[in-house]
DNA sequence: TAAAAATACTCCATAGGTATTTTAT
DNA sequence: ATAAAATACCTATGGAGTATTTTTA
């Protein structure tokens, strides 16, 4: 029930939209196919919402997909504004949260 | 080196900064203060930077601490933004990712 | 000396990988 | 027949907890 924000699901999404595949955005994001496949359901699952339209020739995405990418976009966004900011107090910095 | 990003850290960072306190920040986030100690120590040591300052009578935040919980703030509003939009696709709706 | 946080340690859940199977073109 | 994704299964890492120690006001 509680409500499971990860953003390696949040990565992980937006580079499997950019290449309508699991496979490249799995490689994308440095991770093998199944434990991509493995995450995505989780995402759908906990939803209760498809995501994605599996076809033979890779995935696209469903109209709540759209929605998702979007979201997925700007809560990236945000967090590259934060990494920006938090950089200004180290030459370190290697993380963001 | 690679970024880890995590919204339990930053909720958990969040509810910190609220009560000035690992231990009631800890609660609110369902944690045990010594988990919540060392995500935080893991948030400091991967940034290289210091987000809190320790006393006996609790924290407070430093000034990259104030950049964090700003951005933490926008990150988390962002994903209730997404959570709305997607409910709107499905009534069991329990994750936004 | 009391309140808060840090550390030490143990344990287990889950995220990840490899191998295999299924599906669809 | 081939390319993509799903499933089964196993393993190991790290996140969580309890118990204890340290710190400082």
């Amino acid at each position: 029930m509680a409500i499971h924000f990860d953003l390696t699901d949040v990565r992980l999404f937006v580079n499997i939209a950019e290449t309508n595949s699991l496979t490249k955005g799995a490689e994308r994001t440095h991770m093998s196919l199944p434990s991509a496949s493995n995450r995505i359901k989780n995402i759908e699952d906990n939803l209760g919402i498809k995501l994605l339209f599996r076809t033979s020739q890779g995935v696209t995405l469903s109209p709540p997909g759209q929605t998702y990418l979007h979201h997925a976009r700007l809560v990236l966004a945000q967090l590259e504004r934060c990494r920006g900011d938090l950089q200004d107090y180290s030459m370190g910095a290697r993380r963001c949260a």
